[in-house]
RNA sequence: GGGCGGUUAGCUCAGUCUGGUCAGAGCGCCUGCCUUACAAGCAGGAGGUCCCCGGUUCGAGCCCGGGAUCGCCCACCA
């Protein structure tokens, strides 16, 4: 094989790979017939049209593919369904962006305009991400790309909506929402991320009616104060016992709020009474609603305040708090202030502080979705890997709250809703006669993704695909979405399709950057996977992340994707090595074993077979991927290779396990073992469409694994002592064996260690060393090749070895409760070992 | 305030479910080898109080209790 370079070039190697691939389209789009028991399914999680493929993706990706060419190479129809997400906010985000740099907004351009100038965008750039999933070897059904944004998909989402309102599941309703002042709209509570921040905590005095003194509340947010419609203190508060149902006026404004008595208070926090401001804050919103207090708003969508602030409307809040506090300050209503740091709610998204507003928005009530999600989890039906998630998944069920899945963009699922003076109209078409105007708002992108496992597939229509693919297998994404995502898809396929969307759920790990912090982009610890692609090949980058993954976070280690690239590069000069030998001989792979270490690299290619198969189907990829790797590097190469270099009757065998070993590994490591399937004498096709390899139960040899094994040792223990005695690496050295159990292992010991074997009248000189292998002694004998110093030195620290080994025995079987209570195969195991040491303890006189 | 997870070699991590043969891998380091597949290689080696304390057991990285420490998730204390 001249034309194989001796170094495995990935970034030459692997496009022309890909290509092959791409054009045999049979091999990721199958035909849409069976079951979906029968065939194997994955729907992607859908990256954000805006997406460009990051570490997460590529973890992702690799498992992903890993299960799909596994279970594609098991002989089942395996489709990885496609697509992308239009990802409202990120979208309409990222085109807002580009209109400013044109000097322009999306106001001046309106809703229609701009909608196709995201369109156009999503045309443009939208298939980046496809692209580079393309790159890392991912078979994904690239035939049917799907879009959340498709008009058949648009016809799903919209009817899931008509149809849960006609259940009355969906409502709109007046209540506090969060309200995100960076993006201008309401998000769900699943979009806010709780973050540390330094505020100051007011006491202000609030007079009472009576004139007899006053009442001290505490605040972080003292212009809210102008929304406060009464003052709440603990029911069981002595302090505060005599003034409910008395009065307070609301300083700067004059306001009379009633003092009432509300367990939600704590008297301990702050002054024991709480100021009530329901149209801002949650717990005052439902404070408020218990007692039918009127809900006051001072501040607006635009984060400034509004008229219903007087003298300070028009200022954004910030400013408006300065005034109001330097107001109280004059009055000497200030009784104190205090540093205070906790926790704030700020937009995921947009990371500014969410304002809590009153607001009429569009809801789910979730607790009729959510039983039946929970209850699959519960009873098995969907399996959750790593376990711990488990109970993640059903706290979050059981303390469901609604959803407010409007939101105040353009680009998304415009709500199908009309409204004409006090009339609503929920349907798919528009309503009939004049004067209807349709709500402006679009759903939240999570409620279309939630459909995502059988919406790809053409639901509403019972199509052929929904039949063959749906439920779907495995889903396997991060822990973020877990309820963002996860948790409402198994609701709504239970509720639309009557079936759970998959029957297993993958947790992954968060590949972290290498320091331990977060990688991200504004942090600068980002790693980028082409990147390492173009370094290391997509084999070695997805060998890495196999191996680094794990059921906890990970540091993203660059050393395991160079491991993976050693490992193409081992398999590939490997493959050389034997096609060398085919060229030179000619060959048909046949794996009838001839000799011992034939038998052997059968036996451990059946186990490599077995565990592999085990990992990939129990989720511990790192097992997969390493495994292999031990395989290939400790089993096949350093051993079996070498063994069987030179002898000619090997090489059918050494073909048969090459070519299995490649159609197993396959899986983990597409690129290197296709480029090398195609130089296979008799390999036809691709090997992605080739049989996984299947158990071969015959080949299990235990004799053969515990001969070689002892082999291996002896050899092992030869070159050892070789090495530290100052042996020649070149010098044969004479031996002779006196040990069991090396009938049929002596050739390969003689010849992987370099000793000369000398037979038993031969061998009868007085040796100069003596090695305890298993099952017996190797007797080094007299020659030229040898420092006799350096072996007695060696012999010596040798005796003192076993010498402890030995005590270290002995004190284990004097001890009466190990020989009495342990098991008889354990104490008979330390007997064995005992009576060896002692033996070689002897032979070394 | 609840919940979850981590702490094992200089570094990044397996091993803990199922206690004994389990002190492991890769990288790094030291020594020797271009041995006719691979120097991105091969052979040999050094290196660990398995976070701490206590318990169970004949025997504990492994099981139990407590603690330390790092991290994550959930949560409406002004």
């Amino acid at each position: 094989m001249p034309e194989l370079p001796k170094r495995y070039d990935p970034a030459a190697a692997e496009p022309p790979v890909l290509e092959r691939w791409l054009a045999a389209p049979e091999l990721y789009h199958p035909a849409p017939e069976g079951t979906a028991a029968e065939n194997y399914s994955i729907a992607i999680p859908p990256p954000n049209v805006t997406g460009a493929l990051h570490m997460g993706h590529a973890l992702n990706g690799s498992i992903q593919d890993t299960l799909i060419r596994f279970q594609r190479m098991q002989g089942r129809r395996a489709k990885w369904i496609l697509g992308t997400d239009h990802a409202g906010i990120a979208t309409q985000a990222q085109v807002e962006k580009l209109l400013l740099r044109e000097g322009t907004d999306r106001e001046t351009l309106g809703r229609e305009a701009f909608v196709a100038r995201v369109w156009e965008w999503r045309e443009r750039y939208g298939g980046t991400i496809i692209e580079q999933l393309k790159r890392l070897g991912a078979s994904c059904d690239f035939a049917e790309e799907r879009f959340t944004l498709d008009p058949a998909y648009a016809q799903a989402v919209a009817k899931v909506f008509v149809e849960l309102h006609e259940q009355g599941l969906i409502y709109r309703d007046l209540r506090l929402v969060n309200w995100d002042p960076g993006t201008r709209s309401a998000i769900s509570d699943l979009e806010v991320e709780e973050r540390e921040v330094q505020d100051v905590m007011y006491a202000i005095d609030y007079p009472l009616a009576s004139g007899s003194g006053a009442v001290t509340v505490a605040t972080v947010r003292p212009e809210t104060m102008l929304a406060d419609t009464a003052i709440a203190v603990h029911p069981d508060d002595e302090r505060y016992a005599r003034l409910v149902g008395e009065t307070a006026i609301l300083p700067l404004v004059g306001r009379r709020l009633p003092i009432i008595a509300d367990p939600y208070v704590k008297p301990e926090f702050g002054t024991g009474a709480l100021k009530i401001t329901p149209g801002h804050d949650p717990n005052d919103f439902e404070i408020g609603r218990r007692h039918g207090l009127p809900e006051l708003s001072v501040i607006g969508e635009d984060g400034r305040m509004t008229e219903e602030a007087g003298e300070w409307a028009g200022l954004p809040v910030r400013e408006a708090r300065e005034r109001i506090v330097a107001a109280l300050t004059e009055q000497e209503l200030i009784v104190s202030r205090t540093p205070y740091t906790h926790m704030v709610p700020h937009s995921h998204r947009s990371g500014e502080r969410i304002e809590p507003l009153i607001s009429l928005q569009w809801f789910m009530r979730m607790e009729e979705l959510a039983e039946p999600a929970a209850a699959v989890v519960r009873d098995g039906t969907v399996r959750i890997t790593p376990e711990n998630h488990r109970r993640v998944y059903l706290d979050w069920l059981e303390n469901i709250r609604p959803w407010c899945i409007s939101r105040q963009l353009w680009w998304g699922h415009q709500l199908p809703v009309w409204y004409r003076a006090e009339e609503t109209y929920v349907g798919l078409e528009p309503p009939a006669g004049e004067g209807w105007t349709r709500d402006p708002d679009v759903l939240d992108t999570w409620f279309s993704s939630a459909l995502w496992p059988f919406a790809t597939l053409g639901w509403p229509e019972e199509t052929d695909e929904l039949r063959a693919f749906y439920p779907t297998d495995a889903l396997v994404t991060a822990r973020d979405i877990l309820f963002l995502w996860v948790a409402r898809m198994v609701m709504m396929g239970l509720r639309f399709r009557g079936e759970v969307p998959f029957t297993d759920v993958y947790i992954t790990s968060v590949i972290q950057a290498p320091d331990g912090r977060r990688m991200s982009k504004s942090l600068g610890t980002g790693i980028d996977p082409l990147d390492e692609i173009a370094r290391h090949g997509a084999d070695g980058v997805r060998f890495g992340l196999l191996a680094m993954s794990s059921s906890q976070d990970v540091r993203y280690a660059e050393d395991k994707v160079a491991q993976g690239q050693g490992l193409a590069n081992k398999l590939w000069n490997a493959s050389r090595f034997v096609l060398g030998q085919v060229e030179a001989g000619g060959a048909v792979a046949d794996a009838t074993p001839r000799a011992i270490e034939d038998a052997w690299i059968l036996a451990r290619l059946e186990r490599a077979k077995a565990e592999a198969a085990r990992a990939i189907e129990g989720f511990e990829f790192h097992r997969a991927a390493l495994g292999l790797y031990d395989f290939v590097y400790a089993e096949l190469c350093d051993w079996y290779l070498e063994w069987v270099k030179g002898r000619e009757d090997a090489l059918p065998i050494l073909l048969a396990v090459l070519e299995e070993t490649l159609r197993m590994a396959h899986p983990v490591i597409p690129f290197v073992t296709e480029a090398m399937w195609a130089h296979l004498p008799g390999a036809e096709g691709l090997i992605a469409a080739a049989p996984w390899p299947a158990a071969a139960p015959e080949r299990e040899d235990e004799e053969a694994e515990s001969a070689v094994a002892r082999a291996i040792a002896a050899v092992q223990a030869v070159r050892s002592w070789r090495d530290e005695v100052g042996v020649r690496p070149g010098a044969t050295v004479p031996a002779r064996l006196e040990a069991a159990g090396y009938e049929d292992v002596a050739g390969g010991l003689a010849r992987l260690a370099r000793l000369e074997l000398a037979s038993g009248e031969d061998g009868a000189t007085g040796p100069v060393a003596s090695l305890a292998i298993p099952g017996g002694t190797l007797h080094i004998l007299p020659s030229d090749a040898l420092d006799l110093e350096a072996a007695s030195r060696r012999a010596g620290a040798e005796r003192a070895r076993l010498a402890g080994e030995i005590g270290r025995a002995e004190g284990k079987l004097a001890n009466a409760g190990f020989v009495a209570k342990a098991p008889s195969a354990v104490v008979a195991a330390e007997r064995e070992k005992l009576a060896r040491l002692q033996a070689a303890l002897a032979e070394l006189g």
